[in-house]
DNA sequence: CGTTAATCGAGACGGTACGTCAAGTCTTTTC
DNA sequence: GAAAAGACTTGACGTACCGTCTCGATTAACG
């Protein structure tokens, strides 16, 4: 049944501690001395380890990186704030808090960078951090349906397509905004943006 | 006077060949290569030209980048195709198309993220890139307020606000389709998209 | 007296079959890659056993290799060929095949190399290769006596300094020849040297 | 006519007092911490210079140590001492004296095992160690002759054999003496070896 | 028309980090 | 308790670029 892990395997198990360790290491030194220079024989020392068990789990950098930073969108959630207004408004201040943190903002557009001439690492990023938060827009949805501010969806393929869309555009304005902008994400400028969302998606579907 | 820049200043003069020759060698690196295997050896080899040559006139690799990134965005441009939603979708195609060049992607995120910890960067950034397009949204609006698609702004202060808003979100929303979801901008993205942001702009402005 | 080899000791005894498979694939893989890129590592899996098996019974690469190449000057033996002179060129012979084996070539100047920083390396050196075959020498003069080729010896300490030199002339003389001047020992030069060598003998005992 | 060596080539010139520092530090190195241990990082920290200087000038450890120690036997001379005997005694025992420090002792035998297994390591050794320091048999060769103590050559071809076979058995004893036997290379040692080989030579010149 | 001074090419220089490899040790389960 | 397996720490490897420097050779404007 679990054959695909056999329950153990001949020689000494890697330490669990390590890659806990490697991981914290590399957002320690992603505050401190941001992506460029950042080495993996830094992370290395910083994690009490030897720069061979860093290398035997991740194939460089950008991987190690994207673990990292990974785990820091984790923290996001959407706790039910009675309209879809301000449910909206919540998420984006979280998703904006994490952005300001230095460990993010060093890595996700490095990697990102990276990944426009790596497949595998695209992907690598699309599954451990875009999939995994992108749930947070249908559940948004469909609480909003719930209440009734948001048309029931008829052609589930048109639903899909149109959680990508306001994705994209939560997650483009907000790193545009921190990142490029380098302007604050603060609760006026939060505001304009739900409203600007929310006619859309509502006038949109009227239309 | 002419004390900013002298007229003619002693001495053997800069090559005005070799800045033109670098900008497109590098922009030709980075297609080939990438952005974390661009060297400023491999750019001063392809130019024909000194890496002491290079070094006296950009400071590293970083400036270099934005100097031979920001000419791509000069191709922009907003011819009027007479109605507001016909402008954005064609200004979004066009920005989509330098997007999908190799030269732009692979530099441009990379800077971004490098300008995360390098404040002189960020500010060269949005002078030679941010600021250099913003017009496009000014214009944009003033000529759907001629066509009455869009009531005169009132707050000139409130005005650039907004403007910085569409311009997050457009920006921010196509980068974000392109080079993270990893998913063609194609004709159908473009007029979900324009009509998201269309509603979302003149609803707001009605509530 | 079973104290040595105490008949069953508690837990998994040492397979006796390791130690003749190691010091096998030691002169295995001195052919194939030479002394400097033999590898512990690699000589455990040629034999078929776990490093740590190797490690419990050498101490190191250095006395590994002594062992291995030991074995090989065991072959050593001198005929009785009817005089000193053909029995020289013998034993001369037999010692430039053993030198022109790779697996001897790479390893024997290298553990001497090593061993002018290592006393105990030099004394195993000693033990198990140069005291081991100097009988040779001894064995020679003696048949020699009995033949009246060379006189008896009177001094005994005199008899035993002597054989030293003898031995490291011949000894230094084909190894130079074989791998400094990287000359070949052929019969031609097997002749010039026992030629050399007796008349100095010789005359050096009536001078 | 000296267009081999063009008077000045483009770039900034190599530093000569690089090569001087590099040399001493190897045998410094040598000396403290031997062959083995001898990392050419640890070199190049001695001589003030960087690990890439060094590899821009030689392709390993093994072809710096050979010119490190080639060094050392440019020091060899044969003063006329009045008698074949005299002299080949003196020039013994500067070879011993050589050999007997430890940045020869650690170096030699190690280059040479290396050798064995690189064809153009061999030749270098060859050219820069055991080539300069013939001339010694042969000036040692004709001063003899002069004084009437060994007959003039008449086969120049022979001459030559007899030159090798010298170096080889004079080389090869004091080295098989100092490292492998570890015996001093005392004057009592080297009056003996010195007769046996003048008798081995006149004898055999009269055989 | 010859200074004069900054440019240009070339390439060596001192550094830093790379990613790999082997040494020798330690921690598992299996025999 | 020895053995096989393999993860572990350590440290050197040889390479690649970095950004700086030192050269000789141009190349203009100025005197």
């Amino acid at each position: 049944m679990q054959s695909s892990t056999p329950a153990t395997r001949p020689g000494r198990p890697r330490s669990a501690a390590a890659a806990t360790a490697i991981l914290a290491a590399t957002r320690e030194a992603l505050v401190e001395v941001g992506w460029s220079r950042l080495t993996l024989g830094d992370v290395a020392t910083r994690a009490g380890v030897a720069k061979t068990t860093l290398y035997r789990r991740w194939s460089g950098k950008n991987e190690l990186v994207v673990d990292a930073v990974a785990e820091l969108f984790d923290e996001l959630e959407l706790p039910d704030r009675g309209s879809l207004a301000a449910d909206i408004e919540g998420v984006v201040l979280q998703f904006a808090a994490i952005l300001a943190r230095p460990e993010a903002r060093s890595g996700l557009m490095a990697v990102v960078a990276e990944s426009t001439r790596d497949d595998a690492l695209r992907e690598r990023i699309r599954a451990s951090i875009v999939e995994r938060q992108k749930h947070l827009v249908v559940l948004g949805r469909s609480r909003a349906q719930k209440r009734g501010e948001l048309p029931p969806e008829t052609d589930p393929e048109e639903a899909a397509r149109t959680a990508d869309l306001i994705f994209d555009v939560v997650a483009g304005a907000v790193v545009h905004r921190t990142l490029v902008s380098a302007e604050p994400v603060d609760e006026e400028w939060v505001r304009s943006f739900a409203g600007l969302l929310l006619n859309g998606l509502t006038a949109d579907a009227t239309a």
